[in-house]
RNA sequence: GCGGAAGUAGCUCAUUUGGUAGAGCGAUAGCCUUCCAAGCUAUAGGUGGCCAGUUCGAGCCUGGUCUUCCGCUCCA
């Protein structure tokens, strides 16, 4: 997917504004990691908040929170699937770009002599290969494969780059953690925190099914190509909430959180044009039905959240590899059998959207490059940023027009009325336009500006960012306009 | 990861064949300004991504490296 201009062009605005930057730029940067500077971790922060707030909050009943460690026990990450289904060896052909599994490389050439009869010979590769892989020599498996001239299908050629092992997971140690090995991971997902807390979590907040844990943290995954901004990061966060059901439930809870989640992103305001679900059609191995919720970025559309029922994968998976029970006692009346339905292993929807997408989605949605008219008929233009209110990382501008006259002294005044309520900012330096445009770049919806008339009859101009209306009211308003319309 | 392209001030770009870098905008500090950027003055900011090599001399030539973009590839 082309990265266009308008993408391009937002990227500059981001790092201008004090959005993104990227990591460790003084250093040329870490590929695929980025900071946020001081406008964007205001907004990442009142999107994160506003998604606590949905789920902690407004779900009063039945979702609560938790915090869950980067670092798991490594058992975790066998118990979930991550470190089988991640760890194999990889050799790419340079001719044909064509990227193999080394064991399949290898297999399908033993399979191929022993077809022609070198039955002993084929043997022995396997052999050969299997020891090799127990220990981890990928310079000797390279060999094996060059000395025995095994070459690519699409461009025939042996021309091979270094085995690597793509593992998705972030390795690390930790001091002796288990018998076996203290190799830990930095979690590539965070949900497992959850999952390994359910019955901490279910019993000490005295939750009953249905319910659900909801949880923000950072992530990690060592993408092979990390791209596309903050789209793929290496370092990023999501924001999860796993809702456990009675078996038998998922379906219908599937599909209501399947609606819910998308009413969430709508209760932004932001377009339902540009939203769509994405069903899946091909499963991961725990899924039972899975959807994206896609929006249509700068960069086409792409998935900015997932909605999956795991089933009972997951506890069932951590109730075998720690052989702690992971059921529920279910009190309620089966009105089948007039009896409670007893003890279970709940089944799981999960709700997981990643922040630094939502973030993007914010980001480029509210990006408006307008011209306009002005009252002498020229043409005229700004950029702005429409972000929804209540996640604008300034939510007021107080700006005296003049820096004398006591204008400031009204305006700090203002300022130290409205601080402790929401994020305000205060500037006198340069003219009243240029100022404006400035907040209009890092998308502060209110600005209001204290002249002489201020000092009369206590009036100040108000300014709209998204229409550049004005009108005056009288100060003493200015917080409670702000306030209510911020809510 | 493979192949291609690019990297000069915060941004957009100059610097004719190799001779120790400039502009506009922006920023900062003043001045002037009674409501939508681009009035005046001054100042700061670059070991030319980084490291080597060739050369008397490298922003410019060569190699490596890092980052970004494009195309593949990969993607619970």
């Amino acid at each position: 997917m082309a990265i266009d201009n308008n993408f391009q062009t937002i990227i500059s605005h981001a790092k201008e504004y004090g959005f993104v930057f990227q990591s460790s730029e003084i250093y040329d940067g870490l590929s695929a990691v980025y900071d946020y500077g001081s406008n964007g971790s205001e907004l990442k922060k009142n999107i994160r908040d506003f998604w606590w707030k949905s789920m902690t909050q407004i779900n009063i009943n039945n979702i609560v929170g938790i915090d869950a460690a980067i670092f798991m026990h490594p058992t975790t990450w066998k118990a979930s699937g991550h470190i089988d289904n991640f760890s194999d060896p990889m050799i790419d052909n340079k001719d044909s770009n064509k990227r193999y599994r080394v064991d399949h490389l290898i297999e399908g050439f033993a399979e191929i002599l022993k077809s022609k009869g070198n039955v002993k010979e084929a043997d022995e590769i396997i052999v050969n290969m299997e020891n090799l892989l127990g220990n981890d020599d990928y310079v000797s498996l390279k060999k094996l494969i060059e000395d025995n001239k095994i070459s690519c299908i699409v461009s025939g050629t042996c021309n091979w780059t270094e085995i690597r092992q793509f593992n998705l997971m972030f390795e690390t140690k930790l001091g002796s953690v288990t018998d076996e090995a203290d190799t830990i991971y930095l979690r590539p997902e965070t949900a497992q925190g959850i999952f390994v807390n359910f019955l901490n979590v279910q019993k000490s907040a005295r939750m009953k099914v249905p319910f659900g844990i909801a949880q923000t943290g950072k992530a990690f995954r060592n993408e092979i190509v990390a791209r596309q901004f903050i789209f793929r990061m290496r370092e990023f966060e999501q924001m999860e909430m796993q809702f456990f059901v009675r078996p038998g439930t998922e379906g219908e809870w599937y599909k209501y959180w399947k609606k819910e989640r998308l009413n969430w992103h709508l209760s932004l305001g932001l377009p339902a044009e540009k939203y769509r679900y994405y069903d899946h059609v091909k499963l991961a191995h725990y899924a039972k039905e899975a959807c994206d919720i896609e929006f249509e970025f700068p960069i086409g559309f792409k998935e900015v959240e997932g909605i999956h029922s795991r089933s009972d994968f997951d506890l069932k998976q951590h109730q075998e590899f720690s052989k702690k029970k992971q059921q529920y006692f279910d009190n309620d009346i089966d009105e089948a059998t007039g009896k409670p339905y007893g003890n279970y292993i709940p089944f799981v929807i999960e709700t997981s959207i990643g922040l630094d997408r939502m973030f993007l989605l914010v980001l480029s949605n509210s990006y408006k490059d307008e011209t306009f008219t002005k009252e002498d008929g020229t043409n005229d233009s700004r950029i702005v940023l429409k972000f929804p209110y209540k996640i604008a990382p300034t939510k007021l501008a107080i700006l005296p027009l003049l820096k004398k006259d006591g204008l400031p002294e009204i305006a700090k005044q203002l300022l130290d009325d409205c601080k402790s309520s929401f994020k305000c900012f205060y500037e006198e330096k340069d003219a009243i336009g240029k100022r404006y445009r400035r907040q209009d770049a890092v998308g502060t919806p209110f600005c209001v500006t204290i002249d002489h008339q201020t000092k009369e009859d206590n009036t100040v101009t108000i300014r709209y960012r998204d229409t550049m209306l004005q009108e005056r009211i009288s100060i003493s308003d200015v917080k409670s306009l702000v306030q209510n319309a911020v809510n």
